[in-house]
DNA sequence: CTCTATTTCTATCAGCTGATAGAAAATAGT
DNA sequence: ACTATTTTCTATCAGCTGATAGAAATAGAG
């Protein structure tokens, strides 16, 4: 994939290059512009049924021109996607060097996750159902979404090694644990606001679920929040 | 929307019209064989993303002659989705009849939804990640969908009334609930051996996670499966 | 054997798709 | 003032898309 131009932060000065036919209302660098209308069309309709054209329009430029921002159609995407997941990665790594016990740790990872699905504007669906990101290019996506979920997998199997929680089969309850969290998908964004109370429900429904001492939770929810 | 030749169960006997250029080795009726080859690619890659050439080809006809079986493209998805929630919706009508209380009636909703999500090959995903059902010949899918929503949603809003739940914000604890039954979409498909004892995890941790007193959750096992 | 109904075929189309080529129009550096 | 660089433009393309028109090839009824 071509090297291309990074989004310089300057913003306000008239642009070096030829002006646009239909000048921006929008002062957004023109590659965030891009990503910016892809984000929102390919989460209401599908990355397949989204043209470039009506990207274009949505970014406020010609069609050609994305191809000066992105070497294809599917870069956009493939830019969108990393974006996604890099909150996430970034949690897990700094989770990593905590040493929490599995139900604190599982608690905070669901509160966390369910989040950032529920507001990161990069996230437009689930990659399950996204089947065009088969592709090579993908693969660093693809290697960044089996770490968040083998994330996930082996809280809930230390959990239960540990005799915390039920004795489950842990690969379909880490499967239907992280079909849970994906519930802001589909539905759209939210604003932190809600998504915060939301995201709470969510890792108690978790927690409650797996606990073999439900009574326990309010001490979890405890450490999960001191810091 | 023109009205379309049904399907003759009529087997084994060579059928009326001119032959095949490339002879069916699958004796299924074309129509059956259409929806069969559209449910597995549009389950893998989309319906955007499926061609009406590919389905002819996994089907063993030419393009064109998909037409004789269906107006359109969209009149194929239209089939596969309304035969995806048939099952729920006659479920639905049944339990309506037995006037259960609200945790037995989760479960059993619970278990049923998740079987039927993970076993019927009609289910090709999400109809909320399917933007293309959008169009006015989908309202009466529409319709069977909020119906199977809403009486999740009601079954939770009893539970929360009766005081067996958690004072659970009703909205949020259907989505999340639903969409953790929805985890087998996405995943292939499964066979009902394997499905049986999953759907009863997802039920269990349901329910777990609502209830006020978990210790009831074998009382309330008894009674759903009581018939 | 002829007529009709049915099913599938071949041939074809207009429209859209992602992408390329190369000119044009601006700024920045000297 | 000139040149280089950057950004966007217009014009264009080959390929694929869903769909239509109409012929061809079968079975069945009389």
């Amino acid at each position: 994939m071509r090297i291309m131009p990074s989004s310089t932060s300057d913003r306000s000065r008239r642009r070096v290059g030829r002006p646009r036919a239909r000048p921006a209302q929008n002062e957004l660098p023109p590659d965030q512009a891009i990503l910016d209308a892809a984000r929102k069309l390919f989460r209401s309709r599908g990355f397949a049924a989204t043209s470039t054209r009506q990207i274009a329009e949505a970014a406020g430029l010609r069609q050609p021109s994305l191809f000066h921002h992105f070497s294809s159609k599917t870069a956009i995407l493939q830019a969108i996607v990393d974006l996604a997941v890099a909150p996430e990665l970034a949690f897990i790594d700094s989770e990593s060097r905590r040493g929490l016990e599995p139900d604190v740790a599982l608690y905070r990872y669901a509160r966390f996750v369910y989040t950032n699905l529920a507001t990161n504007p990069n996230v437009i669906g689930s990659p399950l159902q996204f089947p065009e990101t088969d592709a090579g290019d993908f693969k660093a996506f693809w290697r960044a979404y089996e770490r968040i979920y083998s994330t996930l997998k082996s809280h809930i199997a230390a959990g239960v090694a540990a005799g915390l929680f039920d004795p489950v089969d842990v690969d379909v309850a880490a499967e239907q644990t992280f079909a849970l969290l994906e519930a802001p998908l589909g539905r759209p964004q939210r604003s932190a606001r809600r998504a915060t109370p939301a995201a709470r429900q969510a890792a108690v429904l978790v927690l409650k679920g797996l606990l073999k001492e439900p009574r326990r939770l309010p001490g979890i929810q405890a450490a999960a929040d001191a810091d």
